[in-house]
DNA sequence: TGAGAAACTTAGCACCAGGATT
DNA sequence: AATCCTGGTGCTAAGTTTCTCA
């Protein structure tokens, strides 16, 4: 593991000015997300969010449409040689060059994290059929890797890709079109057309196996040959042990109070009163939508009779304190005893962690069933408290191969839900939300998988074909500002929006859940016009995170939106005419394959990438991080990523401030040396009254250089500390922020990758460590 | 065409190991 | 050795998109 402390960011903030400042945008000059362009305090519940400094984003925002369209966001005023092949910005070495010395980085020297590869991955030693990855360049392609190989080939220039895309040019001479496109034709249009696809188009879970063991396997060969054309098939074997159950609940029989005397419960009854006893110390447990769902549910485990009927008089404390009491037992124990216990957890999960999913070897994600619970919604969820109960096998459903041993049921006597065998899904098993029954969990691979990786690459893929895409669409929309048609006003409005503000598509939500909204559910009340052409927007998104932002929007923009509220009352729809359904269509007519949250790759991707190449210079190691992670940051303040702030935040600044102090007064004192030392007087005293050393005036200079440079680094640190509080970097990094660039940008400037991506990153995208140096987004 | 189901991605937070500091 | 602090990871809630059906 490598020490990320030491990379903290030090860039430079204007924190006063990035606070105060308006950024100007009109609608000449807007090719910026605008969710960095005005100074914006996103301050939900928990916390402040501030805006970047102008200087971190004029480059951003100098871009004109009008005179340099075409190119993506921030890559404007770049010269078009350097895009493609002969970059202008690319290292003076040759490519292998760079990428053997990636290689010497990330896999010699001290670090002890080195490139996943699927060479790496753990085997069956017993299994004949091909181990390797189908993405491995080194497979020798069998009919069936060769398939998936062309499926996973991508556009990159280097010499390994173009190696690697070889049997694909053999499959379907198609290499120039990108992928996302490639799926598209071979893909979704043709499945709706080909009448053999209809055979084996799924309907439902249970549907779609029936299918499968009915006509598709009747059709065979044949039928499979086109599912795999199709992109529908994605799998051939999967083997795997199914689920891990959390163990059945242990009494402990400490009693809680009910009017003060001690009350004897079930096991059944006390393990949801220890439930609701060990969350005293959250917020949850003095919400009352919260303590109403948990006894409402826990009544009907006590029964009418039960001596338990209101809430006020139970007292959960003692249930409490035992808690606290095996906490404290756990914490006590010695590091044996706790190597002991995670050695022993790791041989039981080695068991389900794997699957083998076409021969090869891969990492299952969530095999644990979740186990019994409160709900703990986000926000205002109305159903928070409610229990989540146990679920057992005859809950689960079961996908795996046909012919494959059927995962063993763990308890004797009963038996899963349901067996599949559909291979046009990836998920290994399912089971019903017991808290929203129409809704399923599902039990997929790790994202370190290929099949995750594939369509990890695919979204990247499709984010980068909207680069070519966006100067037409932004023609598009703004020509539809002053539509006639109302519906045609309300898309461009909307799209310009998610283009500009990263917002999420909004799809309509139940009563039953916490009300948040996305663009296109905005209501009246989200949205302030502000003459004469600013909008102040003020919504609970995703998680109940407050997006609060005030934008200077072009004119039509803003007259269309206070035409849409006009006459509204709160609770009212900005977009009435608009659902995400009707938006995506739209966007599909414009872009195949294009729907709104493509939008937020897009914008996140090329952000980055342009931060990247523009700001990073011949610096130090620590000085190139710290640029990365000002992009970063960009990116989760467009993507609006917050987090709460850490309960100990106040007292770390308060801590780094007394440090500093602390130095600045020894370097006070070095400097009173210093000038007596000049003069030859004797240094005098400490505080202990004892005699000083006398130093020469050169020993005390670099003393005095010392110290200053570490309150500078102190400050910076604390800096940094502060702004980043409510701002969640890994979001973006793992969700938004295509690998290449990252791995591109360490490549080019030297940064040993496990700098910038953990482990398990590292893993997540092991399909983007090969790329070519010049890899522009 | 719209509703609802199914499948998959995106998200923040709790917890914990392990390094740094006292 | 005890405590603090941090980043990494697992967990699962909450989104989006796609598919199916009436």
């Amino acid at each position: 593991m490598f020490n990320c402390a030491a990379l903290q960011a030090t860039h430079e903030v204007c924190e006063e000015e990035a606070m105060s400042a308006v950024f100007m945008f009109d609608g000449d000059d807007d090719d910026a997300p605008l969710g960095c362009q005005e100074s914006n305090t996103v301050d939900g519940d928990k916390s402040k969010l501030k805006r970047p400094h102008v200087a971190e984003v004029d480059h951003l925002m100098s871009d004109d449409a009008d005179s340099d369209d075409g190119k993506p966001i921030g890559l404007r005023k770049k010269a078009a040689s350097e895009r493609g092949g002969s970059a202008s910005y690319e290292d003076s070495e040759d490519n292998k060059t760079l990428a053997a010395r990636f290689l010497r980085v990330t896999r010699g020297g001290t670090s002890s994290v080195s490139i996943p590869s699927s060479k790496d991955k753990p085997v069956l030693p017993n299994n004949s059929n091909a181990i390797k990855r189908p993405c491995d360049s080194n497979n020798q392609p069998t009919s069936q890797s060769a398939l998936k190989k062309a499926k996973c080939s991508d556009g990159t220039s280097s010499a390994s890709a173009s190696a690697k895309r070889e049997p694909r040019a053999k499959d379907n001479g198609n290499d120039n079109i990108p992928l996302a496109q490639t799926r598209q034709t071979t893909g979704e249009s043709s499945k709706r057309k080909d009448p053999l696809a209809k055979n084996i188009e799924k309907k439902s879970p249970s549907s779609s196996r029936d299918n499968i063991k009915g006509k598709a396997k009747k059709n065979s060969q044949l039928s499979k040959t086109t599912e795999a054309c199709q992109g529908r098939k994605k799998w051939s074997t999967l083997v795997h042990n199914g689920v891990l159950s959390p163990p059945p609940y242990k009494p402990h029989g400490v009693q809680m109070l009910y009017n003060g005397q001690p009350v004897t419960l079930t096991p059944e009854q006390e393990e949801v009163a220890t439930m609701f006893a060990v969350m005293k110390d959250t917020e949850y447990a003095s919400k009352e939508t919260f303590t109403n769902n948990f006894f409402n549910d826990w009544r009907n485990i006590l029964g009418t009779k039960h001596v338990v009927k209101k809430f006020q008089h139970c007292d959960f404390t003692p249930i409490y304190e035992w808690h606290l009491q095996e906490k404290e037992k756990k914490k006590q124990m010695t590091t044996e005893e706790k190597k002991a216990l995670r050695e022993e957890r790791v041989k039981q999960d080695d068991k389900f962690m794997w699957a083998f999913v076409d021969g090869v070897k891969e990492k299952v994600g969530n095999f644990r069933v979740e186990p019994p619970g409160l709900f703990r919604g986000r926000g205002e969820h109305p159903k928070m408290g409610r229990l989540k109960r146990r679920i057992r096998p005859s809950d689960i459903t079961i996908n795996i191969g046909e012919g494959a041993p059927v995962p063993v049921c763990p308890i004797h006597g009963e038996s899963w839900k349901e067996v599949k065998h559909d291979n046009t899904v990836t998920w290994l098993a399912f089971w019903n939300d017991p808290i929203n029954q129409k809704e399923c969990k599902y039990v997929f691979l790790a994202a370190s998988s290929s099949l995750k990786g594939q369509s990890d690459k695919e979204k990247y893929e499709k984010a980068r074909k909207l680069k070519d895409h966006i100067h037409n669409i932004r023609v598009n929309y703004t020509k539809d500002f002053r539509s006639k048609d109302q519906a045609k006003k309300q898309i461009a409005v909307a799209t310009y929006l998610i283009d500009k503000l990263a917002l999420r598509a909004g799809n309509e939500k139940d009563d039953d859940e916490a009300d948040t909204v996305g663009c296109c559910t905005l209501k009246v009340e989200n949205v302030t016009c502000l003459p004469p052409n600013r909008l102040q927007f003020d919504f609970l998104g995703k998680d109940s995170i407050r997006y609060l932002n005030t934008v200077e929007v072009k004119l039509p923009v803003y007259q269309a939106i206070k035409e849409f509220c006009a006459g509204k009352h709160k609770g009212e729809a900005v977009f009435g005419k608009l659902d995400t359904n009707k938006l995506n269509a739209h966007l599909k007519d414009l872009m195949p394959g294009l729907t709104a949250k493509v939008f937020r790759t897009y914008n996140a991707s090329i952000t980055l990438d342009t931060i990247l190449n523009k700001e990073t210079e011949d610096a130090t190691l620590l000085e190139k991080i710290t640029v990365y992670q000002r992009a970063n940051k960009e990116v989760a303040i467009i993507c609006n990523h917050q987090r709460a702030v850490s309960k100990s935040h106040d007292s770390q600044i308060t801590k780094l401030n007394e440090k500093i102090d602390e130095l600045k007064a020894l370097r006070d004192g070095l400097e009173v040396d210093l000038e007596k030392a000049k003069k030859g007087k004797p240094l005098g005293y400490d505080e202990d009254g004892k005699r000083k050393r006398n130093l020469t005036p050169e020993v005390l200079v670099n003393k005095i250089s010392s110290v200053e440079s570490r309150i500078q680094k102190m400050e910076i640190d604390m800096k940094t500390k502060e702004e980043l509080k409510t701002v969640a970097l890994g979001t973006s990094k793992i969700n938004y922020l295509d690998p290449r660039i990252t791995v591109a940008w360490c490549k080019t400037h030297e940064v040993p990758i496990e700098k910038i991506f953990s482990k398990t990153i590292l893993a997540k995208f092991g399909w983007a460590m090969d790329v070519d140096p010049d890899f522009r987004f």
